[in-house]
RNA sequence: UGGCCGGUAGUUCAACUGGCAGAACGUCGGACUUUGGCUCCGGAUGUUGCAGGUUCGAGUCCUGCCCGGCCAGCCA
């Protein structure tokens, strides 16, 4: 159904599955109108793209139809959970832009109630302590092809279980003595359905719960009741999951259960090209010194694309724009990228910056005058107004923007060629000073008075307008600039590792930058465009650190990179 | 190997449930421009996984096959 109703005269994408699953159930009054959705990551680690993706999700579908969505940590597992990744995880969630509705919940608010259920199911017959060991439960599940074998404590009295079962909680056996089991069907094709362990004993204590429990209900135990006690009414998750959805309605089925039942729906999760989210592999790459840390701005975290300079809003239309289906898919990092790129074409200042500074000598340039010539800061916003660049006699220019001997189409300064200030004016090479290797030392260069408005009197014209820097008023600054993580599209394809394809050239760090004096004012944490260069974040502690978030659209280096793949 | 899910431009997604296969990003070309940026205009790109069948008509329905993903944790 392709739904355009029109905004502005933008038409909206169609409705995905997910959102025409919601809609049709709005208008059968399945929940009353009501929609509900939360996002309930394991606070385990540290959230990435693929999981902004599943918060935009979540929070966009309730926030369309009026709805809530609650953030809910999925706490079953006190093994490697911590309230410091909850902390990230929220914040990560608060500078996405989403507002989690009512307080935040916890899978952990509900052990004491899903215990409860746990016996109610003991008393249906339908739950047993099992005494058998891990291996054992592992080895008599069976396989694709044959059904699995029944425990031997598959029929046990009710009394019989309810007692061991409250044993288990009281502590009375040691962790993998015995668990709790749901009694479904040895024979089910799905495997998940072959008895599924609800509680393990582990005697670990919980960041929330501390010592109060030594048994911990799994995941599928856990999921679907949260999600009934809070109403949820829309359970919205990965595609991996595809096959516990049996299972979930299983236990929500043969419980009694306040209120409507949720539904889970399942949808792709997102996979980048260039890059990886695994956490096994990005602690890899950690672990192994490829990258230094959560938040080097080279990974894909929230926290690393944060610190990199992606705002929050491009990542959002991002996510909004590659919709949701079914089909796992890897989507190409330059689609990112021109978001990333759009938002910040529209909102960073423009500044003037020399990463590789190459000297220029105005022979003509009245001695020690310096004058401050007027430049906009947003050619896109009117209303970002003007700053004043000191221009003066000796300038730092880009090394790439002078060749001694210029290929065709390269447009910009040689001996002999004149080319435009930005805010300036024009400059002609005259004469080129050269080292002992020949090597480009220095440009001696003239300026023409006149063209002070960007344009030449007599009505020549120039190819290139280049940036530039006063010497004598330039900022020291260092630069990192960024590269592919990985070089394969998708690292670890065909089951090589991954970590094969990492690209140590993925960070280059530019020490003797020279950068325009308003630079010194920028915010840390902030986005500027170095004009001609891309967009660049000001670090949040190093003060002379700048990170190129991502270049601007480049065509003179296209036209090198066909070069060089024509050769 | 069994079950489930999926397969539409290079990529990600559409196609009003059987009616002329489209969009975005990328790519190519042009216009504009004091950023080789931005913006605007235009072009190219498809055996809709394959083979049959039903139908006036199939991306859509049926059958068979092929390919990819997920499932045999006391992880989530």
């Amino acid at each position: 159904m392709a739904e355009t109703h029109e905004d502005e005269g933008i038409p909206t994408r169609p409705l995905d599955f997910i959102r025409e699953q919601v809609r049709a159930d709005n208008a059968a009054g399945t929940y009353g109108g009501r929609v509900q959705t939360r996002f309930p990551p394991e606070p385990n680690g540290f959230p990435h793209i693929g999981h902004a993706k599943a918060v935009c999700l979540n929070f966009e579908v309730a926030a369309e139809h009026g709805g809530t969505c609650r953030l809910r940590f999925d706490d079953t597992n006190p093994e490697g959970e911590d309230a410091a990744y909850a902390e990230a995880i929220a914040d990560d969630i608060a500078w996405l832009g989403y507002e989690p509705d009512g307080p935040v919940v916890h899978a952990s608010d509900y052990f004491e109630e899903l215990y409860g259920w746990a016996e109610h199911l003991v008393g249906e017959g339908l739950a047993y302590v099992d005494d058998q060991d891990a291996e054992t439960i592992s080895a008599t599940r069976g396989d694709f092809n044959t059904p699995g074998v029944e425990s031997g404590c598959r029929d046990r009295s009710v009394e019989e279980n309810l007692s061991l079962l409250r044993a288990m909680r009281a502590g009375r056996f040691s962790d993998g003595e015995k668990v709790l089991r749901a009694r479904i069907d040895m024979a089910h094709p799905n495997m998940l359905m072959r008895d599924p362990v609800m509680y393990r004993i582990r005697h670990i204590p919980h960041f929330r719960t501390g010592d109060a429990w030594c048994i911990y209900p799994t995941y599928d135990w856990a999921h679907g009741q949260s999600d009934a006690i809070e109403g949820v009414t829309h359970s919205l998750c990965s595609l991996e999951f595809d096959a516990h959805r049996q299972l979930y309605d299983w236990y929500l089925e043969h419980l009694p259960l306040p209120g409507d039942r949720p539904r889970q729906y399942e949808f792709a999760r997102l996979n980048l090209t260039h890059t990886v989210t695994s956490k096994r592999k990005l602690s890899a790459l950690i672990t192994d010194g490829l990258v230094d840390g959560w938040d080097d701005p080279r990974l894909p975290t929230l926290r690393g694309l944060r610190r990199r300079g992606y705002p929050p809003e491009a990542i959002r239309e991002f996510c909004a724009h590659i919709g949701v289906a079914r089909v796992n898919g890897v989507h190409e990092i330059e689609l990112l990228e021109s978001f990333v790129r759009t938002h910040h074409n529209r909102h960073a200042l423009r500044r003037m910056a020399v990463l590789r500074p190459l000297e220029v000598v105005i022979d003509n340039w009245p001695e020690g005058r310096v004058e401050h010539r007027r430049a906009v800061n947003n050619p896109e916003d009117p209303d970002a107004g003007e700053r004043d660049v000191p221009f003066s006699g000796r300038l730092w220019i880009e090394r790439d923007d002078f060749m001694l001997d210029p290929p065709r189409k390269f447009y910009r300064l040689a001996p002999g060629r004149e080319v435009r200030l930005r805010a300036g004016y024009f400059l002609r090479c005259n004469d080129v000073e050269t080292g002992p290797d020949s090597e480009v030392l220095r440009l001696r260069c003239t300026y023409d008075p006149d063209t002070g408005g960007g344009q030449a009197p007599d009505g020549r014209k120039v190819r290139a307008t280049i940036h530039w820097v006063s010497a004598d008023h330039a900022v020291e600054a260092r630069v990192a600039l960024y590269d592919r993580l990985f070089t394969d599209p998708v690292p670890g394809a065909d089951g090589r590792d991954p970590l094969e394809s990492y690209n140590p050239a993925s960070r280059e760090l530019i020490g003797g930058a020279k950068v325009e004096p308003a630079l010194a004012g920028t915010p840390p944490g902030e986005v500027v465009q170095f004009e001609r260069l891309g967009y660049f974040a000001r670090d949040t502690e190093a003060a002379d650190l700048f990170h190129r978030t991502v270049g601007l659209r480049d065509e003179w280096a296209n036209i090198q990179k066909r070069r060089q793949q024509n050769r």
